[in-house]
DNA sequence: GACTGTGAAGCCATTCACAGCT
DNA sequence: AGCTGTGAATGGCTTCACAGTC
């Protein structure tokens, strides 16, 4: 299988691009040219012809790309033509709003499963998924074949519950937690953090000031 | 005033190293070095000391850098040696999780105000906050010097908050929808998209699969 | 005429390697 | 000897500009 070096960046804009050619779709707009999606989302059109082409031609020179197919494409490119069911653990606010949250459970996502060790939490229901403790993490995550684990703890407990998720086999986990994690070769860790972006804002408000604009 | 062209992946990787400086000064630890710091934090050592030359010689050749010292530089740079009063806007369960979630009520932030449309949430409190019909937002982030916004609602209403944010006078704004927003050219735009990095990890498990590894 | 696909150029960020200080 | 600060080298991503196709 031909697999190219593909920028993480160009990956992350195509999900970008997938969910404005969602909308796109669903208003029943059948053709789309590299501008026009590069409008709707921001970037430049030479960037959207570039990431896309990374992953096969599927425009045609003076007319674009048919919606409904690139759409197709994008999603089975990222993975999302199957079914990729979660394991939250944390069922604080973030883990309870991470639940509830439409962005993880469309687009071939589905959370499996949800854990807390707080026994004021275990038992009780988040929509029609039950909080378990996190001792039956291992077992639950076996049978639903669960991959992807999903960090919504305190920072204190964020490793201790990583390490629980790499023993149980998960092969990727999204941490929440400003912790920095560390995982075995293989295991791939990705990041949320929710402050970063806002002292990047602060950083450059602060240069603004500093110059009186 | 100097103002060199710092990348922007600097300055999001002073926040975590000024994260972990905090974390370092709490455990009573006087003197670090780059490596050390590279180690906490997962970079390399000449990415810390490339990164923190950007703004100056906070370091002594041979011995390091000074924690207590090196943990206020971070913070002055970044802006939070001051308090930033933020709004926002979707008191669901996304702004609730955000209210009481601690990266946005530390280091400098303080969340001043909440805002809702929704009629069985306005009037209701979260922690010593009361959530606010969306009408008095301008009125209250006069008053109370809010210069960052919070966007916390469903898609559909993203850009309308967007508009009334800068119309009230925000000069920076922090959306967690996944819309793609549109402000005027000085007001600066952050996304932290939910999925983005869920759907690259489904790509690249999706490649290992596909190269049977 | 319109729009894609792409080599080449340009730009930005990271890593290297070492001089310089303690 | 140990560690920082930094020019130089490298690597990676984005933009440019245009040939190719409809």
């Amino acid at each position: 299988m031909k697999t190219l070096r593909v920028p993480e960046a160009t990956v992350s804009r195509l999900s970008i691009y997938s969910r404005f050619l969602e909308r796109l779709d669903k208003n029943g707009i059948t053709t789309v040219s590299s501008g026009e999606i590069a409008d709707g989302v921001g970037v430049s059109p030479a960037q959207v012809r570039k990431d896309l082409a990374y992953f096969g031609d599927f425009g045609t020179r003076g007319v674009g790309y048919n919606v409904k197919d690139l759409l197709k494409y994008t999603l089975k490119i990222l993975g999302l033509d199957q079914e990729w069911p979660l394991a939250i653990v944390g069922a604080g606010n973030l883990g309870f709003a991470l639940c509830t949250n439409r962005s993880l459970s469309i687009r071939g996502f589905r959370i499996a499963g949800v854990f807390d060790n707080n026994s004021t939490r275990v038992g009780k229901r988040i929509g029609n998924l039950e909080i378990k403790p996190l001792a039956q993490f291992p077992e639950i995550v076996k049978k639903e074949n669960i991959r992807i684990g999903v960090i919504a703890v305190h920072t204190s407990l964020a490793q201790e519950v990583a390490d629980i998720m790499v023993k149980s086999g998960m092969q990727a986990i999204l941490n929440f937690s400003p912790a920095t994690i560390n995982v075995p070769d293989g295991i791939e860790i990705r990041n949320v953090d929710l402050s970063i972006k806002l002292e990047l804002i602060t950083f450059n408000l602060g240069l603004r000031t500093a110059q009186n604009l």
